[in-house]
DNA sequence: ACTCACGGGACAGCCCGTTCTT
DNA sequence: AAGAACGGGCTGTCCCGTGAGT
């Protein structure tokens, strides 16, 4: 037997064995949701993805609407701190926004399938509270990010008082989703590129 | 009897009985597919949406592959003639530009659950190729319409000369549909009316 | 007989042009229920082999069974007629059952599919008495006209009076369906060969 | 923890439990499918047989047709089994031969719906080449048995030298299994009593 | 902590047969 | 005489979830 189950350290992560099978399964399930949708992935999908039976796979998650929502969680989380992660610390607001920009055309997603919160949010639109959710607080997530900076910028002085960090932060997030789209539909990076030409013209156009 | 020898008048067109049971199928499963997604919808959705069994409806469609794909098909035409529809057409190119954006924002989608393009572009981004074509064929249709009226406003001398029409429709595009994806997921409108603004600033960039 | 139901005279034969279609229908279902059987042979076929709708099948049949019921009969008729052919009027009995027998090895069946006496009674060994009823005919018609044969054979006298007519003719046939069915599974004609020269040992044995 | 490390003894036999229920499928469905074919007979018929429920089956056989196949070579292999049992290892090659035919005569199938292979012969005869494959070998299987018995008659002096084993084999196979289907339609023992009868009259011409 | 075995329900598609129309 | 349209049932397969076993 094991040196106990609950208590045991790993390797230099504090996290049990079970711990770490739930994490292994999310990982491989994240892409496979985010790909196919709710309803076009099976549990068998997973199964053959993670090396579990089905059995193990209930043992961590109660259901498949619960896999998924957490899958969808860690695809978000994954996304979010992609795009938001800060680079160079010493740029003003306005240039880590243009850099956030510029990660996003270059790195669009963090999970294979394109943006999850946008295929989350086509996909459990009508239907499946739970899975909204998740979806609603990883764009108010990823939005308030924005606001902040936008705000900061304000203070700096390198953004205009009068913008509302708001309509800023929608108009980026908008504008690079609907992009994404676009480019992934077409297989071309052309959209994306356009833009960043766009949220250009905004920019400068908020700029103090 | 009748006298259209061949074909009898159905409520004013001339379609035959089977041509109209195909035509109502395709409006009834249209929003299904929309909002559930290809997968999510099953054909017994169908079936009790139109009230026709099994065997009736594969009489019309071969596979719920092709009946999905008409149903897209439909669904996109509505949208696309909607979206392009000209009220007045005195107006100059730019302005008929910001009449269609109104439009959009004030009636986004003639099929109910969202834009039928977005929705397949991210429904069918990963594997199914019949469909993912129809998406395609949907937005470079809106584009082209929305390219040739940018370059019809060059032409009246509204648009610069410069500006890149293929640029300025696919930051259209993307605008309006992300915003849509947010105000839906959000339940707000706000989302649509701060794309309206951003673009605003767009146009006026490249109005001459 | 009657002159044509609807009297009229058709190319010479005195066939309505429904009696006309009706046998089209047999022939062309005929090979298609000896070759997949009554279960594997579904009414779309038919139709796709005869270029007919359903309306047009069930016009002259009033079921799959009937339907398969006369092609079989058919299937039966055109094999019996051609196995029992006598070329050479003039040989002896025993001459004419080498004939006979020569034949068989030479020009199995007479639809595509293998003989369909065979397939028949394999096919409808259990349930579908309609069918067995066709197949048993079948056989009976077949033996008896051998039977027959051995008889003539034996007031001929070259076929000794001590011979069972009766066993002689199970015997042949026996013989024959069974190095038949090996033929066509083995996709080689030794079977048919060796059964012939075991017939022959036996034809020598009952020699007057 | 029981003793029996990986296996635990179910009625005297080292079965795991789901290698017992595989069985008892196979040992339920093998004369259904023998019955009634292949396209005639359904998995509902094999759920009623054994008891258990689709997704019960499905666990075992990844399809219909590998159950099938499968269900055919058991039957197959029970039926040769019993045709080819040596009872009195005493006896010369002949008298063996004798009393394989005598057995046959009187127990001509070991499975319910007359023998397996000329019934898998028939059924799957066009199309289905893994249920084909599975009756040539059991053809093969047969043949090369009666072929080596013949031989070793040879060197026992019991069997003329010149004597050709595949033509004999052949002879044999044949006129027993187109004799058992003559019996199955008719109802009647009498043609397999012909076969043997004729039979007898083969084995004396090549006894040595 | 995980596999094996199984239940029961749903889904896409096919099939036989009938009715309406021409 | 034949096609067009439709109903309703069935089939093979998949899928989610549970529980015994290890």
């Amino acid at each position: 037997m094991d040196v106990g189950s609950k208590f045991s350290w790993r390797g230099g992560t504090d996290m049990t064995k079970g711990e770490e099978t739930r994490r292994q399964i999310l990982v491989a399930a994240a892409p496979l949701f985010n790909q196919r949708g709710f309803a076009g992935c099976s549990m068998g999908d997973v199964m053959e993805a993670t090396g579990l039976e089905k059995g193990g796979l209930y043992r961590h998650f109660s259901s498949k609407e619960e896999l998924a929502a957490e899958a969808l969680q860690y695809a978000v989380g994954e996304s979010i701190r992609l795009r938001t992660h800060v680079a160079e610390p010493s740029l003003d607001a306005l240039a880590v926004l243009r850099a956030y920009i510029e990660r996003f055309v270059t790195a669009p997603s963090a999970v294979a399938g394109g943006c999850p919160l946008m295929n989350g949010a086509i996909d459990h639109d009508d239907g499946n509270i739970a899975l909204r959710a998740v979806v609603r607080k990883g764009f108010a997530d990823w939005k308030s990010r924005l606001a902040g900076l936008i705000e900061q910028g304000k203070a700096e002085r390198v953004i205009r008082r009068t913008v509302d960090a708001d309509w800023l932060a929608d108009t980026i997030i908008a504008s690079l989703e609907g992009a994404l789209m676009l480019s992934r539909i077409q297989r071309s990076l052309d959209p994306l590129r356009h833009a960043q030409r766009s949220l250009e013209i905004v920019l400068e156009s908020v700029a103090a």
